[in-house]
DNA sequence: TGTACATCAGTGAACGCGCGTTCACTGATGTAC
DNA sequence: TGTACATCAGTGAACGCGCGTTCACTGATGTAC
């Protein structure tokens, strides 16, 4: 019960990478069920051993994506604490780094946001909403340190999270060379952001727009 | 030679517009030529009469988007000539109410970033990075009549479009009664990263985010 | 340790289905005289 | 206006293909004695 049980992990594991792999090209809706058992080394029968339906594997798919994001933050975190530049700057390179390492599982959030299912794209919502809070926590926190409070928290977090992914999604399809570009336009875009979500300290700055 | 051409015309609207209604269940390319045949009253076999393939049906339904994004430029501009209200507020009220209206056609938009073939998806981007253009001259214009210059216009535009797109595509999962908050609540996005887009009048207000 | 039986991950063949594409065709519309 | 011919949007049948799913099966691993 032992050996045998870890076998099918393996097997399980398999089909998994095999679905991230293959959904690189055009998106996991796009592939089907033989592909991904093919792919895995398994006949499309022996599928059904691990998973209900594609769907389930989808799903399980999205649960990583949540993991990776959160591995995100916390290496993130990791690295402004060494604070050498800014905290944006740290975390944006973070960011860009951990896109292009896992870039199928980003592309699947990217891409699934109006999936094959309702489930999924539930799934795939409360995941990214998930990482919109902790980003805010961490405004929050970083705000408090910097004594300089935000006006609305939450909004500003969705902002960013909203243009890093944004940014991020089209780092995917660019040439490596060219994701430096990228990463200090984004920089620059949510310093943008966090001045805006600043509290004016004395005279407010008048504006009408 | 002109009935003839017109009955065609007529039949081809047809089948764009079966392909934009059907594409809403779950993307464009979850449909199959013979379903938005069907849908449009021909034969698989007429099909071909009106295009090659899908891809090519597909281009034309980004070019559809284009075009509504413009109509929407040019709406919004005209809403705010009456300016009640800020011209912020203007704008985003014309914008979801573009997207309840072409709720379809910004669903292509949306969903098929990362489509089903590299054409689609260059087209695509091509479309958006148009809108964030014309968004970008929009602003230069409007902080020019304010007296508040930009740091980086074309930056401010770029993260304007990506949040209104995220918050737009949230929009159309909603029923409809909660489309009000989101207004709101994209209204008070958008000017937080104008706040963060103007330059600094006199004392530069520090920040080390 | 050795034997008899149970479990169960993965097999391979078969199924019915919807797909995209081809083809010769039909019949209404358009053109030339 | 009437006739003979050309055009061509749309038809309907046929094709081969990959799909998801089912099923009885095999044979290696695990368990009980």
């Amino acid at each position: 019960m032992l050996d045998r049980n870890e076998k099918k992990l393996q097997t399980r594991r398999k089909l998994i990478e095999a679905a991230l792999m293959l959904s690189a090209e055009n998106g996991f809706a796009a592939i089907s069920l033989r592909e991904v058992s093919k792919e895995a080394g398994i006949t499309p029968a022996g599928f059904y051993r691990h998973f209900h339906d594609m769907e389930e594997l989808g799903l399980i798919l999205i649960d990583e994506v949540g993991l990776g994001l959160r591995q995100l933050l916390r290496e993130a975190r990791r690295k402004q604490l060494d604070h050498k530049g800014s905290a944006v700057r740290a975390s944006v390179e973070t960011f860009i780094q951990y896109i292009t390492d896992n870039a199928n599982l980003f592309r699947v959030l990217q891409g699934e946001r109006q999936g094959p299912s309702v489930a999924f794209r539930k799934a795939l919502f409360a995941e990214i909403n998930r990482f919109v809070e902790e980003i805010a926590e961490d405004l929050e926190r970083g705000s408090k340190i910097l004594k300089q409070p935000l006006i609305d928290t939450p909004l500003a977090a969705e902002a960013i999270v909203a243009v890093a992914f944004t940014v991020g999604g089209e780092a995917l399809d660019i040439p490596k060379h060219r994701r430096k570009e990228l990463t200090e336009r984004l920089i620059k875009e949510l310093k943008m952001i966090l001045r805006g979500a600043v509290a004016p300290t004395k005279k407010p700055v008048k504006k009408k727009n």
